[in-house]
DNA sequence: GCTGACCGCCATAACGTTACCGAATTCGAC
DNA sequence: GTCGAATTCGGTAACGTTATGGCGGTCAGC
């Protein structure tokens, strides 16, 4: 309702002198300025986004494209500390945050189409790298700011914000080698994304210092859901050489274990060690004996949008990579 | 990159012919509407967001108010699927959605404001109602559609989707006391919450039939986070004539209840038994007897954004009001 | 053959903002 | 007293889109 305009009107100035006033121009007199503050104030004005976006073809606003790994919004649930560590960042730096929710129909490449064609986004987070992603490749051609959640193995520069998920499943494997595991099986989500892979690979690293012979049998992927985690798990705890340990996706795959297990009448701690990702405090709470390790999610959400916001301020700056480490409770 | 100029330059036409063919404009011949098409598809053609919003004053975006419960991002974890609930069903409409998330630091009817202002949104979902809340009077007031989740006791008409919680309460009451309770703890979140009132008032309604009176110390408030749960729920146990059943506000007040219960050797099923609302299907995978109902919270969502949408394009037309079901996991 | 209706298209203006150039005034310096 | 520089402001144009009035041409009706 209130522009600019109405402001000139109302004080005899131009458009432009009450623009520039509003910003803290040089070219304004002190004077000018604080009346035109005081008007602006007064009439309640807010600068129109999209007049301002036409001009500058700045935005102010940020995307996250996120994607459910199921079709039935059964995500993992420390989405919800990243979404909410990445809005309140954006809101402080003064933009506002869209997310873009795919679904597994959804082709990854197609969505980040949509958002450079749309350019309805100064910056754009993409999560889920897989090992040789084409939207970085593409996000870097077309000069699109963004920052990844997650890493590639190409030898590529790019700003990324990552859990060391290499080092994380490393302790997570040798903790329950500290308990007498041998047997010890490994929760991964699909093959081809970073994270699993770095997952897998800290296992491997862990496994091999202790030499003991890598079982495929116990490695699972697939495990988003506290369906697919309960089943393959009661499949192992079926097989004639069952595990002693475990080291979970994340929460959700931690409850489709422990169901598996009850079903069975075991108990976690006693006659299965679990060590499991929780960054929701969810399982540190639940009355069964398991090793947690967390990471701050909202953390890390501040970070990407703080990485993000550098790379569109200063497009051509050093590519800054982040590397957030888990925490791990004390053993007891 | 590609806009309508270009678009007319390259066909020889005028940019108003190229702006009507894509839109199927009856004054266009549909040979040059084929032919328009085709170039845009060739050039990778999509409007420009903030040229369409500064003339039509439309914005094609809608903004989600979401509080946030605590400081620390420990929020009810029901917010996941409702927000991928609601960003597909925008999408799919031809909005985007943008997250505003607020921390308990955060004037409600402020954030309310800033919005309103700001203009920058064609409708707005605002969630967690209080009794009288003056927002949803403010948005009728400034007439920018909007939609809540939950409702007020005011005497207005407005639109909203919510899920009912009284009836939800009392069936959840009503199987503790199948099971043979009379002394029920009920969970609430703050008191001044429409759905803490509704949900006291569903259980109120089970005790009276049941001849119960009602104790106050059986009711917690605040229990929107683990540990508060789990502290409540102790003392609770602790005292001279403790619970023997329990209704949990949602999945995070179930786990410190059973926090609490583990920490005193006690089994949930047995020695108390225990009903949650569990829209993350998380507490039916615990090893545990527990009652469970479910709401689906993506369904909510898809409802808030099509009731929100039905509102900004008939702004005059019925207030639409939905009111959505529990449902019960069958007694065993 | 003239009138009017209609079809298909164009030119212009406007949404609110900012970048750019230019103009008016003041002031100090010589 | 003249000149140039600095200060302070205004006018214009442009971002990409859509709404509006209008304009030439065709065609049916009388």
């Amino acid at each position: 309702m209130a522009n600019l305009k109405q402001i000139a009107a109302e004080l005899s100035l131009s458009v432009t002198t009450v623009s520039r006033a509003l910003k803290d121009g040089p070219e304004v007199q002190p004077s000018t300025i604080a009346r035109v503050k005081e008007a602006a104030k007064r009439v309640g004005y807010l600068p129109n986004h999209h007049g301002r976006a036409l001009k500058t073809g700045r935005t102010q606003t940020l995307t996250a494209v996120l994607p459910m790994e199921t079709r039935d919004h059964l995500s993992d649930l420390l989405k919800l500390p990243l979404i909410e560590g990445m809005t309140l960042a954006a809101r402080q730096a003064g933009y506002s945050l869209s997310i873009y929710s795919t679904t597994p129909d959804d082709d990854p490449v197609e969505s980040v189409q949509r958002q450079l064609q749309a350019r309805s986004a100064d910056g754009l987070v993409i999560t889920r790298l897989v090992s040789a992603d084409p939207r970085v490749k593409l996000l870097l051609d077309k000069r699109m700011p963004f920052v990844a959640f997650g890493r590639t193995d190409m030898d590529i520069a790019y700003p990324y914000v990552d859990v060391d998920n290499e080092q994380i499943a490393y302790e997570a494997t040798r903790r329950l080698m500290d308990k007498g595991c041998r047997r010890i099986a490994l929760q991964l989500l699909v093959p081809e994304d970073q994270a699993s892979a770095m997952r897998l690979s800290g296992y491997g690293r862990a496994m091999a210092e202790a030499g003991i012979p890598i079982d495929p049998s116990l490695i699972g992927h697939g495990m988003f859901t506290m369906e697919s985690s309960a089943g393959w798990f009661d499949r192992l705890l079926a097989s004639s050489d069952p595990p002693t340990g475990l080291a979970c996706a994340n929460e959700l795959g931690l409850l489709g274990a422990l169901h598996a297990l009850g079903k069975r009448g075991l108990t976690p701690g006693r006659d299965v060690h679990i060590v499991t990702r929780d960054s929701t405090r969810l399982a540190r709470f639940l009355p069964a004996k398991i090793g947690v390790h967390s990471v701050d999610m909202a953390g890390v959400g501040r970070k990407l949008i703080e990485v993000l916001e550098s790379r569109i301020i200063n497009p051509l700056g050093p590519v800054e990579t982040v590397l957030v480490q888990g925490r791990f409770e004390p053993a007891e």
